[in-house]
DNA sequence: ATCCCGAGGG
DNA sequence: CCCTCTGGAT
């Protein structure tokens, strides 16, 4: 459920907007295969981290028909400083090779069809939607998840939820609410510690973690 | 100790 | 809804 009322959610949305105007994604990326990749590689991981990996391994494997034939051991050696490196090598590989199987080498260009990639959920389909494809979708991070609940955008348990209720709010834009929030999420309005005394919002956030500004 | 642009399975 | 996977930074 959202909290707001429609003239503060109004207001939320403009500063968002303002503040991050050409916000996009933090990971490096060349075409729609590193971006998918990258994505993949960040679940409960840095954007940071999967930067430093990313270099290494589409030398290594730089399309999808590298990937669909790469050892799954040498795979993992490259991501394991990145968290599931187990699940995401196997996963990794199984994608590509659906893509070979199934979608003859291409990367599908639609949510439907990448959410059934292995390794391809919801939220990662999304943020490429979003990401490559502008396309007017939210995707529900733990940034963009912890976020809506402090600005009482939503109260939701799952992250299905809180996307629906983001898109409920906010109808228009999305894409780049999505990824401002993100950025918000990563730099202000921190898990531990938030940043109070930057923060753009202050006036309309009714969070019991706000803290108290001394002026 | 908690958190990082989650997905799959039960 | 729950659980597991699981390295690195703080």
């Amino acid at each position: 459920m959202v909290l707001r009322k429609p003239k503060e959610i109004e207001e939320i949305k403009k500063r968002l907007l303002e503040h991050y105007p050409q916000a996009h994604t933090e990971l490096k990326y060349k075409n729609l295969y590193q971006l998918l990749v990258a994505v993949m590689l960040s679940a409960q991981c840095t954007d940071k981290r999967v930067n430093m990996i990313t270099p290494t391994l589409f030398a290594r494997y730089p399309d999808i028909h590298t990937l669909a034939h790469a050892d799954i051991d040498e795979v993992k050696e490259i991501i394991k400083s990145c968290s599931f490196f187990n699940n995401k090598a196997k996963n990794l590989i199984k994608m590509a090779q659906m893509v070979e199987e199934k979608y003859g080498g291409k990367i599908p260009e639609d949510e439907k069809e990448l959410v059934k990639l292995p390794g391809v959920g919801q939220k990662t389909a999304h943020v490429v939607m979003i990401e490559y494809f502008k396309k007017n979708l939210m995707a529900v991070d733990t940034h963009v998840f912890r976020v809506a609940h402090r600005l009482g955008l939503s109260d939701a348990k799952t992250p299905q939820a809180t996307e629906k209720d983001l898109v409920e709010a906010f109808k228009t834009d999305l894409n780049a609410i999505h990824q401002a929030m993100v950025l918000f999420g990563r730099y202000i309005c921190t898990a531990k510690n938030p940043k109070c005394d930057q923060c753009f919002l202050y006036d309309l956030c009714e969070s019991e973690d706000k803290r108290e500004i001394k002026k």
